[in-house]
DNA sequence: GCCCAGGGATGCG
DNA sequence: CGCATCCATGGG
């Protein structure tokens, strides 16, 4: 995909592999915003919006480097979509998901965004994380960083519980005496199934969301969450079945290292409800 | 009022 | 192990 840095953007030149509406809103991020025309994202600490142009889109940020890494603009969508489209089930998510790319995220952030994310709605947890960055966040702009690590852990079960997280609140404040950001850095290094069982032996961390912080922060392309949506999806075009762990790993053998961008053109398909 | 949302922890067999 | 039950909260 082409694109320049500038000081104070990216310059895209594609629509093709790139659409700011497609990767915002296939259910990987939590952090960002719709307004008139235009995207705002903002990633831990970072802030960008994305405007449309002839060509292609622009990033404008104060932090081009950055988000060239976060929006993953060095890998080949197109080719992984030319792979994917052998596979019958991708075509009508292929044509409607086109611009999906897989952002790499924060890895703390990651954590704690689909902690909250457990058995809740999309606009909800925006609400709660939102909240998040209103009381304990840095900053003096509209939007405030997502809050540290150390922030974080000086709170109790009830302020969790007052910005809405519900009996998540627990699992939150468990989390945090378990792991620091760095442990997470470190676990980078271990084979996908190893770090799996790293993340599942965290506080609120199950099968699914262990998937999402996989794939959303550690870019592994090895796995394949398994929501609501997919175990429906899969229950429509595949023999049903309940088990999820089962579907799960049907769905990986199927889909090899690309399983996790199979998936988010599946979710994001399956949730227009076309 | 009922159902559902990007599920997970716990307990029981 | 696999399975059932419970869990807060807001929007449709």
């Amino acid at each position: 995909m082409k694109y320049t840095i500038e000081k104070d953007r990216i310059k895209i030149f594609d629509k093709t592999d790139f659409n700011p509406e497609h990767i915002l809103e296939c259910g990987q991020v939590f952090s960002y915003s719709k307004g008139e025309g235009i995207y705002k994202v903002f990633p831990a600490d970072k802030y960008a919006e994305i405007v449309e142009t002839k060509e292609g889109y622009d990033i404008v940020t104060t932090s081009p480097e950055f988000f060239e890494g976060y929006f993953d603009l060095n890998t080949d969508y197109g080719y992984i979509k030319r792979k994917l489209a052998k596979f019958d089930i991708l075509k009508k998510p292929l044509e409607f998901g086109y611009g999906i790319r897989i952002l790499k995220q924060d890895l703390f952030e990651t954590l704690i965004s689909f902690i909250i994310s457990a058995n809740n709605n999309i606009k909800r947890i925006q609400l709660i994380l939102g909240r998040l960055r209103d009381n304990l966040g840095t900053g003096k702009g509209s939007v405030k960083s997502f809050p540290s690590y150390e922030a974080l852990k000086c709170q109790s079960v009830e302020f969790f519980k007052e910005v809405g997280a519900g009996y998540r609140a627990d699992y939150l404040y468990k989390v945090l005496r378990q792991i620091t950001p760095n442990d997470l850095v470190e676990w980078n290094k271990l084979e996908t199934n190893l770090l799996r069982e790293k993340l599942l032996s965290l506080y609120g961390v199950g099968p699914k969301v262990a998937d999402c912080i996989l794939l959303f922060g550690y870019g592994r392309g090895d796995v394949f969450p398994v929501d609501t949506w997919i175990h429906q999806m899969y229950n429509t075009y595949y023999p049903p079945i309940e088990n999820r762990n089962q579907i799960r790993d049907n769905l990986v053998s199927q889909f090899g290292g690309l399983s996790g961008y199979a998936q988010q053109y599946l979710f994001y398909y399956q949730r227009s409800g076309k």
